[in-house]
Parts: structure tokens; sequence; C-alpha cells
DNA sequence: CGTTAGCACTCCGCGGGGATGAGTGCTAAC
DNA sequence: GTTAGCACTCATCCCCGCGGAGTGCTAACG
């Protein structure tokens, strides 16, 4: 479960800075009291517990050493220390020990998984319901980036004069559909033919090797005036110009709703609203994907105001070469990572053994 | 624009009780007032308005009344009026005149829905999100029910050694897939010859007529050899056995956060609940499709506590004989209907006509 | 008899002013 | 280097008193 260096901001790295072993001691000591309480944690607290044996004023001298460092803040003199989101990205990079999943979770989640018969989209959005019910966050699932899934099906249905419904099932078995406008009707004979000339010739291909291929041949052949085959060149170049669109299932929006840091109205309002758009979230994934194994995002202000204070931790699946889409949770950066990063990297690693197992290569 | 008396709680009905012109007048200022400012409406406020003749005396007594017979209620003693959900239906029912929907605002959502090319299920979805968009609320849009649904083309995948994909495309250009577990292996060929007979056999009728007629030949041929019939009904009698799932989809559910009356956060987290489960809104938009024209649920405590305070405006939208969905908006029951109504009423006929116009039957 | 002015009453919301208590930083002693 | 002690700082809570909006009632008016 290695977890990869990020890029950007917010995205977790590794820290050049280091720490006594008292300070790393304390510092953990805070952010798991925190992520318990979600209140701040004050130098008394400490030091009764388990394993520092300080004096309260030996904690305040360490607290006070690690704001000046910026891993901790006071919302205000009188209240104790709150972890800053510097003071998460080092505790999640250098003092995190995260434990397996227990074997009773792990059972549990694959039962879920394959308890009912699903398709590849059924199987992902139950991962996001799964992840989201398990964590008691937000489920993030991202499908596969259209150009690089790998082509295995495609059909033809007349809709109108001028209007074809192109249904495109990729390897993974990812159903995507999408209305063409075609310039000269045909007829559901012409575009059975056109239907099978394609699967013959495409099946197994990449969108973007697909996409290379008509185009040669269309440069090549220009002249040829075998109109099925011109006909079918046309109408697969026009399906594959724009993408499909990306598509992300959200699933249990309203858990996140239950963290006392959103019970602010604003923050609630902001966080739905990027739930409703997408947009965003989307973006964010998109990063993440380009990297292996679990990557972690504690939300910087900075960078993406509309998810201050939230982090988000995804994992890549995958069912065939090539073909990758992200899952993963989202929550307030007050989250028990050691739970959550085993828990995202096993639903993807589910997931993936799932598509493959089920999908034989043709 | 006629509104059916629905039935059961919180529909909006015909009502028996007669109120005098004036106590009329009032109580339908009172609710245009307060569904302006959302502020409990005082006696003096209302004697200053145009079209009051009255002292604000006059008008406590009218409202005293109002109170008395359920249309009105007021938070505690020093607070002004507010209208009761009784209050809400009667004036829906017979105080409100809704004018047709400007002519500007007619042509934008037109314009809106076709700009785009959209297959059905995004012109659906475009749907919601005008609504929501244009209401400041939130856009529900349920696809057609299964069963419902006109046949046009399926088509098999074979996905694995027992597992088969099955893409089911209605005759409104709703494309539905799913995967079936089969009992002995089919080669592609073969699957596609079923393909041919299905498509051929059932091209037009509608899911239920499809169901009797396997049932009936399976009945009826149950010594036939012929190998490829007997697989093709098989495997379709699998395919319709279970019903795809109803589909709600969401849009905006933001918007209504911004609702003062959601301000409270259990409220707010019910909500959101709701609309993250889905199945309340199924069920209730079920309801109000059982009937034509525009339907207006208010909400009501007892039946539906998830969306108390809330309101639902709807109708159904239809592509061919039999086929219909249904949209609307919900919002709060403080909700300006003069506006909503017609503009759900369009937004119904605009979806009939488009699905209408673009799919010609084969 | 309906309408209206006047008046006492109620109750919410707001702002001020302790009291409380948690937690800190500093200093000095161990 | 560690710790006890102490003064200090704020947020929170609660209480109180006030102003204002709105009501219901009563009595006077046309």
């Amino acid at each position: 479960m290695p977890f990869s260096p990020g890029s950007g901001t917010g995205w977790v790295d590794a820290m050049s800075e280091e720490l006594s072993e008292r300070s790393r001691l304390i510092l953990k000591a805070i952010i798991e009291d925190y992520t318990v309480t979600g209140e701040p944690v004050g130098s008394r607290t400490l030091s009764r517990r388990e394993g520092i044996n300080l004096s309260p004023a030996s904690v305040r001298n360490v607290m006070a050493d690690l704001e000046e460092l910026g891993y901790l803040s006071s919302p205000h003199t009188s209240a104790g220390r709150v972890p800053t989101e510097k003071g998460y990205r080092f505790y999640v990079a250098s003092l995190l020990r995260v434990r397996q999943l227990s074997r009773d979770l792990r059972e549990y989640l694959r039962r879920e998984c394959q308890l009912r018969e699903l398709d590849t989209e059924g199987l992902l959005r139950e991962a996001g319901r799964i992840l989201s019910a398990t964590s008691n966050y937000t489920g993030l699932v991202m499908v596969p980036r259209f150009t690089t899934t790998v082509f295995r099906r495609i059909e033809f249905v007349r809709f109108s004069e001028t209007r074809v419904l192109v249904v495109f099932i990729t390897q993974a078995g990812i159903v995507q559909h999408k209305l063409v406008e075609v310039s000269e009707p045909l007829t559901q004979a012409e575009l059975d033919e056109v239907t099978n000339y394609l699967n013959q010739e495409f099946t197994g291909l990449s969108v973007q090797e697909i996409k290379r291929r008509v185009a040669r041949q269309m440069a090549q052949e220009r002249a040829i005036f075998d109109s099925l085959q011109r006909r079918a060149l046309l109408l697969s170049s026009s399906v594959l110009q724009h993408d499909l669109d990306d598509r992300v299932f959200v699933e249990g929006a309203s858990n996140i709703l239950e963290q006392p840091e959103f019970a602010d109205l604003a923050v609630m309002k902001r966080l739905l609203r990027t739930f409703d758009q997408k947009a965003l979230l989307v973006e964010l994934l998109d990063k993440a994907q380009q990297v292996e194994g679990v990557q972690i995002l504690i939300g910087s202000a900075e960078a993406h105001s509309e998810i201050e204070g939230c982090s988000l931790v995804t994992s890549c699946y995958s069912s065939d070469r090539g073909t990758t889409g992200i899952l993963g949770v989202l929550g307030p950066t007050r989250m028990p990572y050691a739970m959550v990063i085993p828990l995202v990297d096993y639903a993807a690693r589910l997931v993936s053994e799932i598509l493959k197992n089920e999908s034989d290569t043709i």
C-alpha cells in the first residue's frame, strides 16, 4: 500500500523537515485525539494520555514549537491546539501506520460487491455506495476515461431520418451511448452492415488506437468508393470526435453533513454545490489518477477553496491494459486515515479483480 | 393546464369549504406576501396593501377566523400569521391564477433543450437541470417505467463463459443494460442470431406485451427443439424477469439549501438523505404519474415526514403510446406556484414534443 | 351591525454584563 | 531539562432588561 508522492499543492508528499522523537509523538497524539473528538486538544489532556509521561507544561513547550513550525494552530489564545493541513500532511506521510483491513470487513466488502448480479456500471456504483457507507463519508467513483478504454463492441440503431443512436461497449463492460447526426439517411440494414464491419475491424483496440486507424484509413482511401466502408469510417469518426462525458458517481453526499466541521451553512452549501456540478471532482480525480497506489489530497484553501477542510483519499482500479478509473472517499480532513486508506485501497483492488475476472477477452 | 384532483394526503384536491370573498382576498394576500418575504405577515402590513381597504383591526378579525378554520397559524402570540398546509392547498386549488409562461422564457427553455445534440437520457437530465436552474429549486426527472416502454431494439454481447451483457433500447431512445447469467455457454455468433430473431419478433411491442408473448410461446412450444428459438426465449425471459431499476435524476439538490426554511441543520440533513436514497422520491413520483396534467403535492408531515415543509409540482411527459415518465420541481411549500406550475407544465410538453419529433417509428 | 381607534398584553430578538472555565505563556524553583 | 505556580486571555453560557412588532379585547363611531 504505497503512498506515492503527489504533485501540486495539497497532495501528500515526502517531507524534508525533521522533528524530534518527542515532537512526533505529541503531534501524533494531538492528531489522533482531534480525529476522535473534533475539539482543540489541550496540554492537560495530552499529558494524561497513555504513553506520554510529561507534565502539561512540558507538553506546552513542545506544542509551542510545533505551532511555530506550522504543524499546529490555535483557534484563539485560550483554546487547545488544532492540527494544520501541514500537520496532517506530515502525519499521513511520516507518522501514520495503517493496519490491514480486518478480515471481517474484507469479507463483508467482497460479499457486498459480488452479491448482486451487477453489470460494470452497477458494480462501480455499488462500490461507491459501500465506500460511503463504510467510511461514513462520501464515496466517489469515476468511470474510466473514454479514450483509454478498450473497445469491445459498437451498435448503431436508426433513430430518425438523420439521427443514429450509437451504443458503445467497452471491454470492461461499460455501456455508453450517444445520438449522432448523419448527413445522409441510412437504413437500419445499412447500419447493421456498418456495425458488423466495425466490430470485426476494431474489437480489442483502445479508443485511441481506433482513432488513429480511422484517421489513417480515411486519409489513405479517400478515393475509395466502397460506400459501406466509407460510411462506416465517417460514422465512427463522428462518434469518436467528441469524447463521451467523464462520469462521476457521488454516493452518500449527505453523509458528510454529519461532520461537525461542516455544520456551518455556507461551508455546507459550497460543498454540496461542488457535488452538484462535478466539474471540480473530475479535475481532482483526474489529477490523482495519474499516479498509482493510494493518493491523499489534504484540502488546501489556496488550490481548491470549494473543498476547504476536506481530504480526498483515492486509488485507481483497472480492468485491462491501460483502462483505469479511480475511486475514493471524500471527507473532512479530520478523518481516521488509518481506516480510510486501507478501505480505499482494498476497494480498488476488489473492483479491479472483479472486473478482470468477469470479462474474459473475447 | 388542468390541476387534477389528487388522491391521498397532501395532494391538492378540490375543497368543499366555502370562504367569504373577503376571507379569500385576505388569505390570498397573506400567502402571496409570505411567499416573497418568508416572514409571518401582520395585520398592519396587509391593511396597507393595494386592494385591501380595511383597517388592521378588521383584518385581524378575518385572520382570527381563518386561523380558527385552519388556514393560518401563528408561530407565537406576537408574530404575524403564516399559511398552513391547508391554507396552501386551498390557495392552489381555488385562489391561484397561473399565467402562461412568458414568451422569452418559453423560447429560452426550448433553445436550451434543443441546443445540444442530446440523446434521450441527456435530454431528460438537461430538462431536470433547466427546471432546477429556472425555478431555483430542485429538479426531478423520472425515466419511464420499464414495463410500459416500447421495445425498439435489443443487443446481446458475450461477456464471459456464462455472462451476457444485454443492451435494451426503447422506442424513446432510452438505453438500459444489464448483465445476465446464462446456464449454457453461448458464442457471440449464436448471440447474434438470437439478437436478430428477437429484434424481428418484438420491435414495436411494449415490454408488457413482450412478456406475455414470451410466456405464451414458452408454454406452447415446450417441445420445440429449434435451439435458436428456445435460447432466444430463455434469454429474453430472464432479461424481462427483473425490471430494470426505475431511475430518477435529481438536479440542483444544493439549490434547496438556499431556502431559509431549510436553514435548520436537521431538516436539511433529512432532505438530502432523501435525495441520496431516492426510494421515497420514486414512490411520490410514481403516485403523481397515475394522473394526467400538473400535479401538486403539498408536503404533509403525517404522510411523508422526510419532505415536511416541501411541495412537489409535477407533470407527466410521454414519447409514444403508453410510455410516460414524470418530471417536476421540489421546493419549499412557500413557493411561487404561479411561476412554477406553468414552468413544469411547459417543460413536460416540451420534452414530450422533442421525444416525439426526434424518433420516427421505424 | 360592521368597522375602527385605543390600549394592555405577550413574546421574540438583541445587546450588555458578569460568572465560569479551559487553556496558555511566563517565570522561577527543582 | 522539567515542572509547579500564577496571571492572563478569551469563548461560552446565562441572565436580564429593553424595544418592537403584533395580537386580542373593548368601546366608540357611522
